[in-house]
DNA sequence: AGCTTTCAACTTTTT
DNA sequence: GTTGAAAGCT
């Protein structure tokens, strides 16, 4: 995106510094230009700014956007000034809340954050279950609740029925849980910030004394805790800066509420309103689809994108048999964009195509038909890397240095690899830690735990118990990235873990995959204990050095690692959920059918909210496009091994392709087309553009 | 009865 | 590619 001034409304917002401010960012409008020149802009001395760097806040949702944030803000104000910035998710925000003051609250600062599977084996047992589905069913209950603000003795007063308030008895004992092992699950890492800044007005006056200007991205995804969160971080007189857009709200199916857009003129009457309605990145052709779809919806705030990109080609909608055929044609049309046969500019590499769904399983079909074209694709989401079963194993142990008291940790570490402890041994230890209200390792070391458990149980638990503290140690005194791969590698082969990823995978190719991935894992925290040399646009610095402790802290809120290069140049399958804030030159949506996009459940009515909620999912996935979209249709849709009819969905016809195309005046055509020509031959003359 | 095999279905997902 | 349910087998 290239944006060569900024635009007047843009303007607006990155000089709008004396009062609380809302932009209103329409889909490619250049709002995280806004935010990064607010940010320099706040630095400048004068009028109301003259902010230094460590005053200033920016909070996003993924990790993935705050790092984003942090390279676009380094280009503009250099790196030494960017780094004292605090850019971070709204989760991380809340561990440093919590590890510096949570104290005041009864938490241990060394605390341990519970990912979603650790919360669902603790549901499992809290709930005297086997039953996964029915764990994880009460885990989305409750994680709702939490993220409105309610703890269980609120869910148990207003449960409606007796679903809810089984669920919110068992939440009770998830809490008596939660706190005996001084862990947190990610909902915590928002519902006690908030408790600690609402019940300790001092920690309140601190934060909103360190942090002047606050920086919310993507504010339309966030929930009601994020909200109060929000409105004590940065107090009664506070300023800030929530950027946003209603219609490209998507995540009301996880807590977040537009209520939260609603709501702040009234509780910040001094709120400046902004819109960006002018769109760097798609078509004519393109925007007048979205605007179409989208006016149908209730609004807000009223918003209508446009651009001066050109009229472009006309958004096409591909009918197909079923999913195979679907597939096929997308790859067609895929191959001859890219050949140049269709559309002009950008279609060289594969990068510049992406494939969206609405939801995971329609990866599948053009999986195959890529694969059967050779063409190089990367599907987005699925696992993550720190959800492989042997990652989660060495993060165990690295939790169980960091916490003692995390049993979870506690227990996946003691019995992976195993070392003849066993589920007797287990039972007996968890009985005597609960006779005595301790943690499973503290009891290990008890006197009168021999009264329970035979030698050789014995002698196993304190070997381990022994192993770990011995393992803390070195973790606390080893810094830098050199002496904490010796140190990690010498940890995995006194666990003799690769030994054990072998003698439980039959197949060897998968064993060895996974122990590539465990290198990975022990490159990746290496690094992050810094103090190599590095190299920043001339400038040399060496990191901070961290030690794998500190390092280890840290981890349990990232979820992905840098992707690799060779994976770069890739057609991208997506769902629509995940391509939210990118773009592509070219796009396929694909199974744009009703009961799919908008989906449902059961034939019949879906309910208004419902609609306008999936209505906003289809116009980000037609705002994605640059330059070219197609929306594939099916006629038929596989049901068992019988073909159903499918109905196009109604987002469609509410594309409006046939009305309101501006034909374009044929000397205009000829003009715009002399000038691609003349682009293109000055792109290919290796003579350097003067105005680049 | 308890086990294995087969068959179809499959929301969206970050921290 | 995985999981849950239902049918089939011992």
């Amino acid at each position: 995106m290239s944006v060569p001034t900024m635009n007047p409304a843009q303007m607006a917002a990155v000089q709008h510094l004396d009062s609380p401010c809302l932009v209103l960012a329409g889909a490619g409008s250049g709002k995280t230009r806004v935010i990064t020149h607010k940010i320099a802009r706040l630095l400048l001395p004068g009028d109301g700014a003259d902010l230094a760097p460590s005053q200033i806040g920016a909070i996003t949702f993924t990790n993935k956007a705050a790092a984003e944030m942090r390279d676009r803000v380094k280009a503009l104000i250099g790196a030494k000034a960017a780094s004292k910035l605090l850019v971070c998710t709204f989760h991380s925000l809340g561990v440093r809340l919590l590890r510096e003051d949570g104290e005041a609250l009864g938490l241990k600062p060394k605390f341990s954050i519970l990912d979603s599977d650790d919360v669902t084996s603790i549901l499992r047992d809290a709930g005297a279950t086997t039953d996964a589905k029915l764990a994880r069913s009460w885990q989305w209950q409750i994680s709702l609740w939490k993220n409105m603000g309610l703890d269980s003795a609120a869910a148990i007063s207003q449960a409606a029925t007796d679903d809810e308030a089984l669920t919110a008895r068992i939440m009770k004992l998830y809490e008596e849980r939660l706190l005996a092992y001084q862990a947190v699950d990610f909902d915590d890492l928002i519902g006690l910030p908030l408790r600690l800044l609402s019940e300790h007005p001092h920690v309140a006056q601190k934060w909103q004394r360190q942090l002047k200007h606050v920086l919310v991205d993507e504010y339309q995804d966030t929930n009601a805790t994020q909200y109060e969160l929000l409105k004590l971080l940065v107090g009664p007189q506070g300023i800030f800066t929530a950027v946003g857009d209603d219609d490209q709200s998507i995540y009301g199916w996880r807590g977040a509420t537009l209520d939260n857009l609603k709501r702040l003129p009234q509780d910040y009457p001094n709120l400046k309103v902004i819109p960006l309605e002018q769109n760097y990145r798609s078509t004519s052709a393109i925007l007048r689809a979205a605007n179409n779809v989208i006016q149908l919806n209730p609004k807000l705030f009223p918003k209508t994108l446009w651009s001066d990109l050109g009229e472009g080609e006309p958004v096409k909608v591909a009918e197909c048999d079923n999913e195979e055929h679907e597939a096929e044609r997308a790859v067609g049309r895929l191959n001859a964009i890219h050949a140049g046969l269709v559309s002009s500019g950008q279609n060289a590499d594969w990068h510049n195509f992406a494939i969206l769904y609405r939801a995971n399983h329609q990866a599948r079909p053009f999986e195959q038909a890529l694969r059967k074209a050779n063409i190089p694709y990367k599907v987005s989401g699925g696992q993550s890397f720190f959800d492989r079963a042997e990652i989660k194993d060495l993060c165990a142990w690295l939790r169980l240095l960091l916490n003692n008291d995390d049993d979870p940790a506690f227990l996946r570490a003691v019995t992976t690899p195993k070392r003849g402890i066993g589920h007797q041994t287990l039972a007996t230890l968890g009985e005597f830690a609960g006779k005595w209200k301790v943690s499973l390792f503290e009891a290990l070391f008890a006197e009168s735990l021999g009264s329970v458990l035979n030698q050789r149980a014995l002698d196993g638990l304190h070997e381990f118990g022994r192993y770990i503290n011995d393992f803390e140690y070195k973790a606390r005194q080893t810094f830098g990235s050199e002496g904490a791969k010796e140190m990690l590698l010498a940890w995995l082969k006194d666990i003799g873990y690769e030994q054990h990823l072998h003698d439980n995978e039959e197949n060897e190719k998968v064993a060895a995959a996974r122990w590539s991935n465990v290198m990975d894992f022990i490159d990746w925290v290496a690094k992050r204990c810094g103090g190599d040399i590095d190299t920043d646009g001339g400038m040399t610095t060496e990191t901070e050095r961290r030690s794998v402790i500190e390092v280890a802290q840290t981890i349990a809120l990232i979820t992905s690692l840098a992707e690799r290069d060779s994976d770069q140049n890739a057609v991208v399958l997506s769902t629509l959920h995940a391509s939210k804030g990118l773009e592509w030159p070219h796009v396929v949506l694909a199974g744009v059918n009703e009961g799919v996009l908008p989906f449902s459940r059961e034939e019949g009515e879906i309910p208004p909210g419902q609609i306008e909620e999936e209505r906003r999912l289809m116009y980000v996935g037609i705002t994605r496009a640059r330059l070219s979209l197609s929306v594939s249709v099916l006629k038929r849709r596989k049901k068992g091994r019988e073909y159903v009819q499918a109905v196009p969905s109604r987002f469609v016809a509410e594309m409006k392709l046939h009305e309101g195309a501006v034909r374009e005046d044929p000397r205009e055509k000829l003009r715009r087309l002399r000038e691609e020509m003349a682009a293109k031959a000055s792109a290919r003359s290796a003579l350097p553009d003067p105005t680049a």
